[in-house]
DNA sequence: ATTATCTATAGATCTATAGATAATGC
DNA sequence: ATTATCTATAGATCTATAGATAATGC
């Protein structure tokens, strides 16, 4: 449980597998084997399954929220390009998979720290957007009467493309989240 | 293994259960339960926890891919009504991952069952509305370069609405959807 | 001395099989 | 007679603990 370079090294690989995979089909061997130990070792460094994965989703979670935040500042300006920048950090980091965190991973947890999570997941990767799109309405550039809603509709949308298996269209994910956007804000209507 | 009303009770079960949860997270004894009977008659009616993964999967894919054309073709006359009745049904059924599919559920089966499977998802999911977007375009009601990009784009941010915890808002995720719909067409940028 | 790792093992749970018993359809 | 179900159990795997051994930091 204390800090440590070994422990780190166990965190970072918890977090990745279960970004990816969740939290029921990652095995703590795993996890082990990601990082060259024997499971039992482990234990040497967190309490229990359950409490790493918190700990690791809790962590990316507030990582994403920073990330987020950060593409948002570093393209300030137009909406468009910052929403790029959204996109391209989204799609180089392992699925974040709202969908199945909620309908598989939180009901695995203590109702409590579910609720936590989940909460903080909507707080990390929807507000920092939402709040650019007022931003964005105050300057005049675009106008909507519910922001909120479609912050989370782009996040999700673009999370979506984590879903494409690789090679099956010429575009790499990123520039398609790019096109993508540029629908919403520009319409599909004529004229 | 033969048809029967005891059979498709088995089948209803899993299909709804590995759809919510993903093929590793739902145990057999959790769709025996779910039917009324002990886990082990389940093998009475399957070959194996494969099988009925990548039966009930297929069949759902199919079923999907029919209500949504039918949802299209109920409704033509403006895509926007086509859109909002495919986002419907999508929201009515349990959810269909993709992501988690794409990442979790698909490697954990035979390589050409998984790249069967996802290939009939795509096809279920995107190819319908794909094909509904250029007849709104050959009507001159939308125009884009890559209306397949864009089906896929509308899917997917649908899709994601399932992420939401009910109570969370005071729209249904219906109303969200369509509302988001709009978006898309109409485009955010002012003017 | 403290921190990190290992082997061995307990107890739970999961998929699957075997063989017996009950329900159903001619 | 055939179809559907049950109990019992095998073998694998998973989380977690116990206790011994190796590595590291003063």
């Amino acid at each position: 449980m204390l800090n440590s370079e070994a422990r780190e090294r166990v965190l970072e690989a918890a977090e990745r597998l279960f970004a990816e995979k969740g939290y029921k089909a990652v095995t703590l061997k795993a996890i082990a084997a990601e990082v060259g130990i024997r499971h039992a070792t482990l234990y040497h460094h967190v309490q229990s399954k359950e409490q790493l994965f918190i700990e690791v989703t809790e962590r990316s979670l507030h990582r994403h929220r920073a990330a987020i935040e950060q593409a948002l500042a570093g393209s300030a300006g137009s909406v468009r390009q910052q929403l790029h920048a959204v996109a391209s950090w989204l799609l180089s980091q392992p699925p974040m998979d709202l969908v199945r965190m909620s309908h598989v991973d939180m009901p695995a947890l203590a109702p409590e720290e579910a609720w936590r999570l989940s909460q903080l997941a909507m707080e990390s990767l929807f507000h920092p957007v939402t709040l650019a799109l007022y931003q964005a309405e105050s300057r005049g550039e675009i106008e909507h009467s519910n922001l909120g809603l479609v912050a989370g509709g782009l996040v999700g949308m673009i999370s979506s493309l984590h879903a494409l298996p690789p090679g099956v269209s010429p575009q790499s994910p990123t520039e398609m989240a790019h096109e993508l956007i540029d629908v919403v804000l520009n319409g599909l209507l004529k004229n």
